[in-house]
DNA sequence: GATGAATGAGTCTTCATTCAT
DNA sequence: GATGAATGAAGACTCATTCAT
């Protein structure tokens, strides 16, 4: 139990390490050395608890997800207006962007592109991804079941407001200055909530 | 091997070839002989026109820059009203995603991604991207002027909706088969327009 | 391969196998693998010990100083005459050159040459270099204190004799058969000492 | 006749790139490249007049090898005493030394360097030495002849004086600022002198 | 559990040389 | 005679991975 406890802080331990180099460097450009030394463990005990960089990777990506769920999930159960839970997300996961993950953003663009590419990540990102349009659509249902807004695709409107987010960390992490996220953000959800909102004559 | 070719069709070759490969591959994975092969040059003739890896990666940024810009611009100038540009822009990148650039897509994910962590990459991808912003602005801009759009801002809406189809492009890189583009993009760009035209009150 | 040994062992190994490389075919036309296969251990070995294949060389080298300073200190503190050391000194080097170090002679030659050229190499050759003078200067004073040689600039003095040795090494190396050390270099001291001693009339 | 002329003058200006740009990095540090580019002519061009980079090499020896034979001779014809043309002999060494030379010095070293190892070169070393030493073989014999010197071993002593002199420039290679050449010069010819000279009781 | 020395296939790049023009 | 594009073997070095201790 102590035993299991402490496997799970190395791996841990190497999961923040990691993060942190690609983070710096990207996948390929990282090396296990670097790993290495910004984990304090050594050679062996990288390998030890995990059998190759590649399920270092994966493990970093699982963690971002994780992560990023159990934020999301928070916010949605809370006792708020459809359209609340909405402003609401996408203000706690813009200014979480802005401020906590802008060194770790280039690590979620070169997951995009290694799924985009290799099976087994792409496997994931898949179920992640198809996990969070589900939430999304649920949320964007129950706006329509409370008539906050008109009828619509629920599920594409999912789709392209995730995308618009996704879009605009993309965005962001090419050129922080010209993106005022927060601002953008706000923007976005407007144009969302107007699009959906009931017009006076339906 | 080779015939005497000029020094640009040569060029051209090796982009072509480094292209398809690193779509294949990353760029990371992608070796120098593997374009060595793919190119039917030899290693030393492809140092003679590129002095490096990262020249031709470069390259082949520039050439994917250039060949989009061309595409977009052809559409901007042409005399239609741009509620219409606006569903043709969209119509067209969407559809040329899927069908042409869907075998290179991972080199434009892969480009995000290094761009956001190298800064000589990071400025051409800047440079393209304020590019883009700035036409869609103009665009937007007309609509509002032309009475057309609801005053906006049309620099913060023309950013969300690039956004928006960056967006849609990542998620479908990684789950094709959940990301209907051509609809989506449909919803996506109704969606937009519906927030922009003018109320019967405004 | 090779089973762990301490670390000064594998360098000491590393080094005696760089040096027969270079001996046989120059530095910079040995190749890592060369050293590789005379040492037994793998390219990776290498690295791990040594950083670069110029540490190596500068490994040799030092090496070289080492063993070259730690024969010459000897004869200079055996309690024997001045014009006796100075003929027992010549005597060893000479014969050192000849039977040990003939083997290992153009590697000597090769680090004038990189010296002459290469600052980090120059900066450590002149160290060698001074201080070899400076034991040499101390030798030639201790003779005119003693009486046993005329008062001349001993500094001067242990230049050009050094110079004589190392001129006749260099000869030596283009053709030995034309050079008899033992010979000639009996001839210099004999010719030094003559020079240096003290005249009736004075 | 003319092209005769012409070639060598081509030659002759890829001697001169080549010895220049062969000080400067060392015989195998320089490329075709660099000689290319100091000679203003183009790589085909190279091979035309020289039929590979150790022919280069080699015609710079032969090219040094003249220069300085020349100057020799000129002084040991000249009508003064023996005595007289040592010391000239010297100072005019020397001066060309640290006036002209000094900037291909590290190409004598190397040529030393390489004729250790590699059976061409030596053997034109060979050629070159023995030449020499002939010559100021002669030059003692002379001064033994004229009653200048005591009957010496002429060859001995042009040898150890040879090889003084060639040290010199050596250690003076490796740190110009330790040897004063002028004065050290001037020190190994009074020495070898104050040797020779015929005592009083003699 | 953990270490770090050792491995060796693989990387990018260089460069002497050739040869069609 | 001269050019410079093209070749490809060889080079130094890296790095994920293994394994004796």
């Amino acid at each position: 139990m102590n035993k299991r406890l402490d496997a799970d802080t190395r791996k841990q331990q190497i999961i923040e390490a990691a993060a942190s180099v690609f983070a710096r460097k990207g996948f390929y450009q990282a090396s296990m050395d670097d790993i290495v030394q910004e984990s304090g463990l050594s050679k062996g005990g990288l390998y030890w608890y995990f059998k190759s960089k590649d399920d270092i990777i994966a493990a970093v990506l699982d963690q971002f997800f994780t992560a990023e769920f159990a934020e999301i999930t928070e916010i949605l159960t809370s006792p708020i207006t459809t359209t609340e839970k909405i402003r609401q997300l996408t203000k706690q996961m813009m200014a979480d962007t802005v401020e906590e993950l802008s060194a770790y953003l280039n690590i979620w663009l070169e997951f995009y592109a290694i799924a985009a590419r290799e099976g087994a990540f792409r496997d994931r990102m898949m179920i992640y991804m198809s996990q969070f349009i589900d939430l999304f659509t649920a949320l964007i249902q129950q706006g329509i079941d409370n008539d906050e807004f008109r009828p619509v695709a629920a599920r594409d409107v999912a789709i392209t407001t995730a995308a618009q987010f996704e879009g605009l960390i993309l965005l962001w992490a090419i050129d922080p200055k010209m993106i005022d996220m927060l601002k953008l953000s706000e923007t976005a959800v407007t144009l969302l909530l107007d699009a959906l909102k009931l017009s006076s004559g339906d």
